[in-house]
DNA sequence: AGATGATTATATCGCCGCGATACATCCGAA
DNA sequence: TTCGGATGTATCGCGGCGATATAATCATCT
């Protein structure tokens, strides 16, 4: 997952991890944080992968005299350019799931038009079943069920059922530009 | 987390790992999920912890002549209830946070209501943060941002909104339950 | 000029929880 | 009768989090 959005933000510049967490947040934001607590070995570990590497970052190095090395710079490698496509166009069941689906939704733009496809629908068919496990719930418990815990069925039936409605634009609006691209 | 929801469900009566996954699969299966890879490991270390205690299961073993202990069925201990009320009045800045909040509402009515008014406020706040945090990328963008990005902002824009407004109601119920007990 | 606090920047540690996987029983339906 | 689906417990590796440490830089107030 980090993986997947640290690939991507370094496509557009190499940037150093403080720089990406930053990036990071401001782009998954909404429903996705990464602390340094992760970060920091996961670019360690993509180093050692081969999929990411350190820039010499020489404007750096010559402005500071004390000799310490401030920034590590991370640019993408060839094979980080291969791994990112990859990832993108491989789209799992996993990927519907709550924290993968918005980041593979944040590179959208790079990701082929059927797999963009496949990743909505089966993100809807995730958030349907979701949704009907609510209702059932609901409609089980009746009187009985704890008010607390109803209030917070109730909030999550609404909040799938708009989701699946926003999902039912995007797909739809998918397809109008697939027909635009067609004919 | 799974610490405090197990400690949550077996006072209502001892359970077994696997019944104790799918109550919990139906109480909060709105915004978290648990599986058995974190499920059994922490009901041993509950158990080490004194926390909760495996009981005889008489009715079970006569059943079964191979000699075989098919289920391990728990029950809180004294300290684990303990633990729980402890658990539930010390509510802190991470309380407020996506996976944990449901959590402690879904026992909100064994919470005290000093505590419950203080994470529904917290939770309001930080729910506003993220909020205010997606108006600024939408506003500052404009023009030049992903379109996939925008939507996902959009769309987390508008669940930040109704959550909060969903909050507001809450908290105005409770100021209200509170005026009565008092008045 | 000096203090002070916020921001920039990297890093590690222990723990929590997940997904995959394994294994075994029980039950109903084809 | 066999075969899939539920019931039931368990482990392993790893991804990610929160807390914490360290230190330089920069803005601001006094």
């Amino acid at each position: 997952m980090l993986e997947l959005a640290i690939l991507g933000l370094l496509h557009e510049a190499p940037m150093h991890g403080y720089e990406l967490r930053k990036r990071l947040h401001i782009l998954l934001g909404a429903f996705r944080a990464f602390s340094y607590g992760s970060l920091y070995p996961t670019l360690r570990r993509m180093q050692r992968a081969g999929l990411i590497a350190e820039e010499a970052d020489v404007a750096e190095l010559a402005d500071r005299t004390w000799g310490r090395r401030a920034r590590r710079v991370y640019r993408l490698t060839a094979e980080g350019k291969e791994r990112f496509a990859e990832l993108l166009a491989n789209a799992g069941p996993q990927t519907w799931e709550d924290d993968r689906f918005g980041v593979h939704m944040a590179f959208f733009s790079r990701t082929p038009a059927d797999v963009r496809m496949r990743i909505l629908e089966g993100r809807r068919r995730r958030v349907e079943e979701r949704r009907e496990g609510l209702r059932a719930a609901l409609a089980r418990a009746g009187e009985q069920i704890d008010r607390y815990t109803r209030e917070l069925h109730r909030m999550g039936l609404e909040s799938t059922e708009r989701e699946v409605r926003w999902l039912n634009e995007l797909i739809a609006r998918e397809q109008a530009e697939q027909r635009d691209r067609d004919g």
